[in-house]
DNA sequence: CCGCATCCCACAGGATACTG
DNA sequence: CAGTATCCTGTGGGATGCGG
């Protein structure tokens, strides 16, 4: 399991699991992620098919990410580890 | 949460939740890890109190690391790791 | 707004020889 | 057996400016 490598995609998982959002809205709410880091996860997920990207044309343009069913089936990973956090984690 | 971070903390987990185990065991069950990699993550894991060192003055010597409680708890996560995974790879 | 393009550095991780 | 000591490389990740 090399999938959720890297510091950020499970931070960016979480952030999407409240639903889609915008390339701004998840640099503003994932922690302290820079645009660089944010754009090479986000396709990097997108190539092991985590997320969904829609563009639309608009000016300026919008891009919506969303998870797939693969991404939101780790959802339980996640509430194992918030789990495990809270108890052993001061 | 940085404290599966790294490669191989997962791998050597997982292969000590079958119980206590040798350094060189270790090195022989945890995939292709090489000694400087595993002599590390223990170093760290132990650090973290996730796993516990019992050396014993035989000649040659004998080291057992065996997962805390607190690296006992990690089960759960590992178990819906492998759900998913077993669910979403190949 | 979205996200490339650059430059840069630290360090994770690999291979292997050597020692108590 | 259980590490330590070296040497080396790739790349993860940070900062920031530019363009459609």
């Amino acid at each position: 399991m090399g999938i959720i490598k890297g510091r950020w995609s499970f931070p960016i998982i979480r952030a999407l699991m409240n639903g889609t959002m915008r390339f701004k809205e998840l640099e503003r709410n994932v922690s302290s992620i820079n645009t660089r880091m944010l754009v090479k996860e986000l396709k990097e997920m997108e190539a092991e098919g985590l997320v969904i990207r829609k563009a639309y044309a608009t000016v300026p343009p919008t891009v919506e990410y969303s998870l797939t069913e693969k991404g939101q089936a780790l959802k339980p990973v996640i509430v194992e580890i918030e789990k495990w956090a809270e108890k052993f984690l001061q």
